[in-house]
DNA sequence: GCCAACGTTGGC
DNA sequence: GCCAACGTTGGC
């Protein structure tokens, strides 16, 4: 089981619209590395959702239900999406201001690679910014 | 809206 | 294959 966490503007893609919608396929990523840590991801492992720019704070909690395939909103066969879930909502979202000043979390790509938009996560990473959001 | 960080592109 | 120019992301 691996851990992940996608970034989305909410004005883009909202935790909300997600929810309402039940899954959705996470395209777009247009970045090697972000692609990369995609195309890791197996079916049933977990994924952390957080909203940049408006908000920038950890929302929710999906599941990877299908794994990579060929990005339907191109025909580049270098980039690929992976199909999630919602799993459930934080009971209060995880501000990055906190993942900044948790001492656990330090290390984390969100706060070491600002520009990444889809990263791996330790487990324990993973279970710190839950416990933080369900505390 | 600005700007820093950083990935990508293209000329050589 | 280097590196400068350029584009994009995302925090502030």
């Amino acid at each position: 089981m691996n851990y992940y966490l996608v970034k989305s503007e909410p004005h883009k893609y909202s935790w909300e619209k997600f929810l309402k919608e039940g899954r959705t396929h996470w395209d777009g990523v247009r970045n090697y590395q972000a692609r990369n840590n995609l195309r890791e991801m197996k079916t049933g492992d977990l994924v952390l959702f957080y909203h940049s720019n408006e908000g920038k704070c950890v929302v929710g909690i999906a599941k990877v239900i299908k794994e990579f395939y060929q990005d339907p909103t191109t025909t580049d066969p270098n980039w690929v999406v992976v199909d999630i879930e919602p799993v459930q909502s934080l009971d209060k979202v995880v501000t990055l201001e906190q993942i900044k000043a948790d001492e656990f979390l330090q290390n984390i790509s969100l706060v070491k690679q600002g520009r990444l938009s889809v990263m791996p996560l330790k487990a324990e990473e993973f279970d710190r910014i839950v416990a933080l959001g369900n505390g």
